[in-house]
DNA sequence: GACAAAATGTGAAACGATAAACTGAACCGT
DNA sequence: ACGGTTCAGTTTATCGTTTCACATTTTGTC
């Protein structure tokens, strides 16, 4: 942009570097370096040059690393939208874990919108992670899989399809969203909304497509209705969908996010949760037990989905190729937001 | 590290350089670097190097750039523990504020604990962030100072004592700390255990010194327990509290976290609330009205902090000085977690 | 039309670290 | 005593971009 000349930043901050070390020890700039990571040089010099390095509070410039080439030590993290609550918690969850392997993390949120998703993968790529773990949006288009060809890329709870990854934490969609559908069925229920994440023209997600499959074959009427990501986004809808006259007796929510929004909306108007409808949520929240009523909800574990995808980032970085998916299976937490139809 | 030798990276992927331009425009590489930031150069020469950057989709590398010593575009967010729910709101509202001005976020956790938030704050610097955004946990040291003279920061609910920061969203403790023991007193509760976050000998902590005041005044028997972040964390330690024989008959949480962690030990144990036992939370993460019973707890509007912490920075980047500090309000939600003495 | 002042462009030196290729030694077995 | 390995270093080039200093043109003014 044009703009007037900005201030000068706050003075630039003189680190030691390399070569203040090289000096002060009276070696070259390359036998530090080497020196510095244990390599080559003599038992005697490795010690010199990294004690003069603690003395100096040195740190190696993790910049210009990454722009000679190496590895950053940082995993770029990318997902689709941190306005659910458990997308937060997974994003946590994988954050820590990266941690723990001495990774950083740099965190990108795409807000529920697949191009802004490619468009900030790239730029993480342009920022050099030494990889990629990605909770999708939306269905990868060409550039994701230039991309993931390039990158080293784990995907959780989402597909890319077509794209090469690394490694693939799935969830089974198909077997948690029939528990659900199975559990209100035994319920009697039949004629059920179903509130999905609204994403721009994105026909195809699995948990959608579960859910056609399914209610056909317990014979249900399910109603997919595109939804808002978040609490106050789920709210408008849900008071929409409860004030209808032929009002459907249970609401499934494909995140638990818009079921507290749902249930927010049926305190609002003053419907009894499961006595007038029943309302289950999916990706079970911490907090989901201690709503009110306890949500019922479909749980994958977290920290084993968290575990899972960096353990295959790690793995293959360190150049190991074990395996490289798993499927994590659902469990049904029936709580008493469902009940039986009355 | 010895290390074996890695794997070769996946393809480093040959993104288009300025060079590149250079060469396909037959100007040198410095020209292309003013052209493309329009500066310098003729309306003419301006025009066709931009025309030959869209055509190669061009991104300037941020790494070249960082190293080089120029913005990068990234800003640093230092959180006290993503294991806190309202810290991950806060954290989402202040990446997805960020993002409104085009600037990127790198995130760090410190999961409470102080030495570690130094070592990240450094980290992040080395990454040249252009600035950081941190939520401390501890009272700041000497390299805080040293680091924030160098590095523009700016402090969310909580301080860097003895550092120059370009920005503060304080929180009002005083006041809200002094708005929940006045409610408890008010419905006649007289003892009353506040648990805090477990931090590596943190003593003065705002919100503790507060709780210390304010139940001096009001003459209550306030006893600061610590007590682990967290739903999990915090579980165990609520038990224990809760079944001493000389129960308290109020527990004030200085986190909502924490007190979903009570809530929870309640459940457990049996025990009513409030009528057994009141339970006030700090914060007010958006669930904490949906939980059960509805959490009576301490607003502070996470859209206004995180507005006002990236506006400070921004504008800071952008060489206004405007105002540089806010102080945010408190309000009391009262719901039915807390209730007279029985 | 002369001379200063802009305007437009170029080359080289950074920024900090690393890898490849090269230079002397010391050391090896025969 | 002779080639061949290792060892322990050093030189040099490189990653992609920006900026300083300088060279060339164009423009403006009297």
């Amino acid at each position: 942009m044009g703009g007037a000349t900005l201030t000068p930043m706050a003075t630039p901050a003189k680190r030691p570097t390399i070569r203040q070390i090289a000096e002060e020890t009276g070696l070259s700039v390359t036998a530090v370096s080497y020196a510095l990571r244990g390599e080559r040089m003599s038992a005697a010099t490795i010690e010199r040059v990294q004690a003069k390095a603690a003395e100096l509070g040195y740190i190696a410039d993790p910049v210009a690393r990454a722009l000679r080439g190496g590895r950053t030590g940082t995993v770029g993290l990318l997902v689709g939208s941190l306005a659910d609550f458990w997308q937060q918690t997974l994003a946590h969850a994988i954050q820590r874990e990266l941690r723990s392997h001495g990774l950083h993390t740099l965190l990108a949120d795409a807000d529920g919108n697949p191009a802004e998703e490619l468009a900030l993968a790239q730029r993480l790529a342009a920022q050099r992670v030494d990889g990629l773990i990605v909770a999708p949006v939306g269905p990868a288009g060409g550039s994701w899989v230039e991309l993931a060809a390039h990158l080293p890329t784990v995907t959780v709870a989402g597909q890319l399809a077509g794209a090469e990854v690394v490694g693939e934490v799935a969830f089974d969609q198909t077997t948690g969203v029939g528990e659900v559908l199975r559990h209100l069925h035994a319920l009697g229920h039949e004629r059920i909304a179903v509130l999905s994440w609204a994403v721009g023209a994105s026909p195809d997600r699995p948990s959608e497509r579960a859910v056609s499959e399914q209610a056909a074959i317990l014979g249900l009427q399910c109603e997919i209705v595109p939804c808002a990501y978040s609490l106050d986004g789920s709210r408008p809808l849900a008071l929409e969908v409860l004030s209808r006259e032929d009002r459907p007796t249970a609401i499934f929510c494909l995140s638990d996010s818009i079921a507290y929004g749902v249930l927010h909306g049926c305190r609002e108007l003053g419907l009894r949760v499961p006595e007038d409808i029943s309302i289950v949520g999916f990706d079970d929240h911490p907090l989901s037990r201690l709503v009110d009523p306890p949500l019922t909800s479909v749980n994958w574990s977290v920290d084993r989905a968290a575990r899972s995808a960096v353990g295959f980032l790690v793995d293959h970085l360190a150049g190991q190729a074990d395996e490289r998916r798993i499927v994590i299976a659902p469990t049904l937490a029936v709580r008493a937001s469902s009940g039986p139809v009355t």
